[in-house]
DNA sequence: GCGTCCAGGTCTACC
DNA sequence: GGTAGACCTGGACGC
């Protein structure tokens, strides 16, 4: 879809605030599709805000202590008012730029593992997509597999059932709507994409969406966070790991991968038996860091190679 | 080249 | 309520 109206608004971040930290996590994780292309200190993103695709280009006119941000959102038919400052807020928000860290990092400081990570890097913000539906997908599509195959997954459903935002010269595809998915039979997915028994998940979920609705990331955040995981578990495809993920208030997703990475951190050596010894390793990762367990988690993972070097451990790397 | 194992979980039937 | 087994597919590995 080409998007020819544009509108450009200034952003002033809580600092600190490292634009390419938030933009482009250190251990690859996109901002808002995995498609987005930066290049010389821009980026070029597309998502969907109000239930209408948006391509957004942004770059930092600041520095993490003194941030400032450009962007300037495109959209197919020019926008009234109200909606532009509606997409404002949204974007504002889910940049991470209204998020206070203070907080979080004293009590890092404190923390023998993470007082290196946020060193590391200072004014990384954690970053959301305005419904849980990409998030959704991403963790289905995470089940069960390695690294590769998920991208091949991944990849190949932005690439066959995403909007494709066509804006400033570049074309970004964006994780495909509950819609288009209620409407593309699980077969066809398992086929086009070979996603597998994930295919079923998804449709499942589409479907359940599409029809139902769910609140929006925002309406969630005002919930309290066991109400929100409990809604999440509900969904179909979508069990305690996924929520973790899921979940606006932030959980402490621990698979087989991070289980590994938080065992070795907590106890010294990776667990022998790790899928029978995910609880244990997520009620300490909980009892430690309580309401920041996701932010730990996140900067953890983020800094694994560095936090390798700093500790002595052989922390296992995506 | 071929067979086997298993991977960044979830669901369901069964006890 | 707890738990074993099934679930798609393809990369990694051993032979």
């Amino acid at each position: 879809m080409r998007l020819h109206s544009s509108f450009t608004v200034r952003i002033r971040p809580i600092p600190p605030y490292s634009f390419e930290l938030t933009v482009r996590k250190p251990a690859g994780w996109p901002l808002f599709s995995p498609l987005e292309i930066s290049e010389g200190g821009i980026t070029w993103t597309a998502t969907h805000l109000e239930g209408e695709l948006v391509g957004i280009k942004l770059s930092s006119k600041g520095s993490v202590d003194r941030p400032l941000l450009n962007a300037e959102v495109f959209t197919k038919k020019p926008v009234p008012e109200s909606v532009r400052k509606r997409m404002i807020e949204m974007t504002t928000h889910e940049l991470g730029a209204d998020e206070d860290l203070s907080e979080f990092y004293a009590m890092a400081r404190q923390d023998p593992f993470l007082k290196h990570a946020v060193d590391d890097l200072r004014g990384m913000h954690n970053t959301m997509t305005s419904t849980i539906f990409p998030d959704a997908v991403l963790a289905i599509l995470l089940q069960m597999t390695g690294t590769k195959r998920f991208e091949q997954m991944m990849n190949c459903m932005l690439a066959k059932y995403g909007d494709r935002a066509e804006f400033d010269g570049r074309q970004i595809a964006t994780w495909p709507t509950p819609e288009k998915l209620a409407r593309t039979p699980a077969s066809e997915t398992k086929k086009t994409c070979n996603l597998g028994y994930r295919g079923d998940h998804i449709y499942k979920l589409s479907n359940k969406i599409a029809a139902d609705g769910f609140p929006s990331m925002e309406e969630l955040e005002k919930l309290s966070p066991v109400e929100v995981k409990e809604m999440l578990l509900e969904l179909p495809g979508i069990g305690d790991y996924s929520a973790d993920i899921i979940n606006p208030h932030g959980g402490f997703p621990i698979d087989v991968w991070s289980g590994d990475i938080f065992g070795m951190l907590f106890f010294g050596k990776e667990p022998e038996h790790v899928k029978k010894e995910l609880d244990r390793v997520k009620q300490e990762g909980i009892r430690r860091w309580g309401k920041w367990s996701w932010h730990a988690f996140f900067y953890v993972v983020q800094d694994l190679e560095s936090l390798s070097k700093k500790l002595g451990m052989q922390l296992r790397l995506q």
